[in-house]
DNA sequence: ATAGAGGACGAACGATCGTTCTGTATAACT
DNA sequence: AGTTATACAGAACGATCGTTCGTCCTCTAT
């Protein structure tokens, strides 16, 4: 069995929480077992866990990786596009973009974390719940630019705006693939931008 | 310990069913454990699991009790509306409504549900996407009705405004839940209401 | 050259998982 | 009243859960 250098084991520790990401992605935050994901790993149990001390601490590494891999996925790209309602549209098609790529193989991990931890307090449920709120209120500042610039009705409210999007992409994403329905990310992306005030269709 | 007449042993298997239909809507579907199940209900494991065959039947048995429960909740009075928009109308309400009288002790249990088995196969998963898609089709065949009648755009398509209702009450439910923000439901009866082409506050 | 730090292993822990089997007490039927 | 059917408890099953332990191996630093 070769060994690893210092670098190796820090990628190793990365690689493990992408891999983590993946499999949590279809069972769940709370459905990942040290043991299936140390076999997938071709690791030992106790390999695994000893770089994170405890299951929780794992999760909790695990849920970060996930939020910034939808970071990079959805708002990096969106920085080029002007503050305001470009903006706002870049992120619609980015977000739809990375379901369609499946960036996650089981549909959006937040939604996924969101779902398990909406009624089950700990740790866990904070760290969810702080991603989200973080989530919403970048959009909420995103909108609000666009209203100011007049880009958004004067009585349309930010707060609004910013929670209707997260909930059609998320209730959409999982709905659309829950039933096999190739054109739910479609219908998602015409009600986001029916939600800013767009056209159905980019002219893109 | 008191024996049951062949009457006492329905109710029994039915209120089984119901406490695990809360018990499930905050852990998950599969999240129920036969173990916790039957300690909440102070039963034997065996006795518990006799009645359904396997945990497989019985999570099969939780789900459709729940689907009943939120069809009892959300369309049976909204039939009490004429077809159409003001039905649609009547949906929405409902459809906040037991989600503000927590119907679900822990969140709408077909969400939960359509987040645990939108990317694992079985019959669970079939089982959950047949109820999805049968609901999605009862709220299109009532936007259809409203758009025959006028009373919705003539180029809004219905399948569209179904998913969009769907998507917006179970992204709402859940992400209000997890933020804890008392104003969600209201934002979300607003969007959904949008999304039918009423205004955000009821007339009532 | 050698001591130390740290990563990973295999084995084992008690607990709990879903399931099966057996015994028994009651209900329903003849 | 005697027989059959049924519903449940209790014990046990192999498997797997998360975690801990002691040991080995490799790399780094002195």
């Amino acid at each position: 069995m070769p060994r690893r250098s210092a670098a190796h084991v820090a990628d190793s520790r990365a690689s493990a929480v992408e891999a983590a990401v993946d499999l949590a992605s279809v069972v769940g935050l709370e459905g990942i077992t040290i043991g299936r994901l140390a076999g997938e790993l071709a690791m030992s149990k106790s390999g695994l866990i000893g770089r994170f001390g405890d299951k929780e601490a794992m999760q909790r590494a695990v849920l970060a990786a996930a939020v910034e891999r939808f970071t990079d996925a959805v708002w990096r790209p969106a920085l080029r596009s002007e503050p305001g309602l470009p903006r706002l549209e870049a992120v619609v098609d980015a977000w739809i973009g990375h379901l369609r790529d499946r960036v996650f193989r089981g549909g959006c991990f937040v939604t996924t974390a969101s779902v398990e931890y909406d009624a089950r307090p700990g740790p866990l449920h904070d760290d969810v719940a702080a991603a989200v709120r973080r989530w919403l209120g970048v959009l909420e500042a995103e909108a609000r630019h666009a209203r100011a610039a007049g880009d958004l009705p004067a009585d349309r409210d930010p707060t609004d705006v910013a929670f209707e999007l997260h909930s059609l992409a998320s209730g959409g994403g999982v709905a659309g693939r829950l039933i096999g329905d190739a054109a739910a990310l479609d219908r998602t992306r015409a009600a986001m931008r029916r939600a800013i005030g767009l056209p159905p269709a980019s002219r893109r």
